[in-house]
DNA sequence: TTTCCGCACTCAAGCGCATTAGTAGGGCAG
DNA sequence: CTGCCCTACTAATGCGCTTGAGTGCGGAAA
């Protein structure tokens, strides 16, 4: 015995009670020209009675647009729901969403085509009017897809795409400063005497990772330290463990590593613990992105604290733009401040001059 | 010179190189009765070889419901994006959904209030078919609310209702056995000799954290402990950190804790390890959700091993039955497993009897 | 006074789909 | 051959909203 829910008022019902037609109150509560202040007033009032709100699918269907935009997580699910990033990053998006009264169709799928399939059959669907595309890679097939498809779209953390003058680029995109990062990252472990790092990186696929590798090789080089190296994993605790293990397994270990995100780090400092590894003293960690999580472990770990939610705000002003009718174009995150903590301290000297710790629990 | 989009084909584009009317491809394409097989098989080529997708809105507008359903999540911001759960729990969701082509519409607000207003836009513009509720209260005001809007639900993590005989409740729940795997946990401490134990819980108004703490008092008296204890938290590293320090700084400490959660409890071995306190020896720690992290961590952390996706997945199951018109009900998760890691172990015995632990660094 | 214009508003069409009512044509019983 | 039903389809309507094309009216210009 479910109750009736009230029926919820149309246009129409506004228009019979304040006694005019039904597009006089799309004029109304639209702020269209063609209905006088008092008769605007007057169906104001009885919309706001009524409790009306326009229905979503009629808008959409009259050339709208739908008012919502897109958001695909193409990630395996192991290595999901591991990094505080993403929700931080939603987080801020909505706020800025909010204000536009746009919703957020989200979904998480597990590769790189399901994601595109996603993208075409919202498009084919008419179910977003844009879309927030994260994770760039290496030769990445989407914003081609999008450019075609004429879906506005932001890509987040990505450089400025290379158009041609005068061309304007197929979709937005939103820079973090990667290379500048890494260079801070290394310029701090540098002046605390690490000549030994190593980079514990993620999916070799994804641009960004890309980046980082180049500005540690470059970095390095400006600094002349031989000894510096990225290695490759899939984000994963369990690989950040395993490569930290055969990183510290060397003959001669790196005195300071740089994991690629706060999942990976935190793997790495339990593994360092379990080694009897002591943290800073014989071996600095750095976390690339800060979260709770890194100030939670002990010691905290160092990190580039960056403000996640500020950039999803500025990823949905950007898309928001773009709905608006502007150019696609490229913004510039600001380069995030280094903060020391714990993890990170002098590098080792004397004879031992590295983090063999006590006698390997192999 | 954005190129123009291909325009989306409709059911005329069909119906004009099919030869038939728009109705004919109506029918053919929703498997109603009233065209011949051929005409059917010929519509349905024509549909795929143009890429057809019928529009959301249009969809919507003639009754269909909206193929979205909603999912809203009310925490601040502070203690967002620090559990695992959420995405975890969203994949699982997202894996039932795909099926069903339905999507999901996605809000993070910062309260309860804006909570209930987002499901009274949802309704209002008809944007959802049904939403997915978490985070049950005392005193819950939504399931009223949904119920008097006919808005279809499933409240995750509830118990069932109590409705009159021969009723059905407003809404779906799923519930999670709060009780039993609190017993669980108590159950394998004191196997191991703890007597002392304290929970450190999260949010007091959520309705779990109240079913936890009386299931652990009620087991604390059924196993004659007399100093088993409660203290709530915004689930927050910060304060999962300032309880574990004030509970440890009692005159008798406890020898276990249990912690709501993954981030408090790594919150609470952070400052085990910073005080010295050997886990397990002096302190035995145990997470309510499991999580990459609790894995991380040194000594990992014994936890409550669920299937946070199928979880999900049920809760998905849960909504698209209400859609498909069957009646409200309750479906109960089965009792996790409690994986005993690392960080348990026998409770400390002797003088010391407790994680007093060296010096405190106070 | 007449003409014209602009304002405030109404009418009607249309978005893409589902659906109900209608219609042509063929098979079958009478 | 007529009447009837059934199949296979078409025509028309509506969902709620936007929008371009009217329409009636009062006031300013001539």
């Amino acid at each position: 015995m479910r109750r009736t829910p009230a029926r919820r008022p149309t246009m129409k019902d506004i228009a019979l009670r304040a006694g005019v037609s039904e597009s006089a109150v799309s004029f109304a509560l639209n702020d269209r020209p063609g209905v006088s202040p008092v008769t605007r007033d007057r169906i104001r009032r009885v919309a706001e009675q009524l409790g009306w709100q326009p229905r979503a699918a009629a808008r959409a269907l009259s050339g709208e647009g739908s008012a919502t935009v897109g958001l695909v997580l193409a990630r395996p699910a192991r290595t999901l729901g591991v990094e505080s990033f993403f929700l931080q990053l939603v987080s801020g998006i909505q706020e800025e969403l909010a204000e536009r009264k746009l919703g957020l169709l989200f979904q998480v799928v597990e590769g790189l085509d399901a994601e595109c399939a996603t993208y075409r059959r919202w498009w084919a669907e008419h179910r977003v009017d844009g879309v927030l595309v994260v994770d760039p890679r290496q030769d990445d097939p989407r914003p081609d897809l999008l450019g075609g498809l004429g879906l506005p779209a932001v890509m987040i953390g990505a450089p400025a795409p290379e158009v041609a003058e005068g061309e304007s680029p197929a979709i937005s995109t939103l820079g973090a400063d990667d290379a500048g990062i890494m260079a801070a990252l290394v310029g701090h472990l540098h002046a605390l005497g690490h000549r030994r790092i190593t980079h514990i990186a993620g999916l070799p696929e994804f641009a960004h990772t890309q980046r980082r590798i180049a500005s540690l090789r470059a970095e390095a080089a400006r600094l002349g330290l031989t000894e510096a190296a990225s290695v490759t994993t899939d984000y994963s605790d369990s690989e950040g463990a395993a490569a930290t293990r055969r990183v510290l397994d060397r003959d001669r270990p790196p005195t300071a590593l740089i994991y690629d995100n706060d999942v990976l780090a935190v793997a790495g400092l339990a593994v360092a613990t379990e080694r009897g590894i002591r943290v800073p003293d014989q071996l600095s960690l750095v976390a690339w992105d800060d979260s709770v999580l890194c100030r939670s472990v002990h010691p905290a770990l160092t990190a580039p604290v960056r403000d996640t939610a500020a950039f999803g705000r500025h990823a949905a002003q950007a898309l928001t733009a773009l709905l608006d009718g502007a150019p696609a174009g490229h913004t510039q995150e600001p380069l995030p401040r280094i903060e020391p903590r714990g993890s990170t301290g002098p590098a080792p000297t004397g004879p031992q001059e590295g983090p063999s710790g006590p006698p390997k629990s192999s």
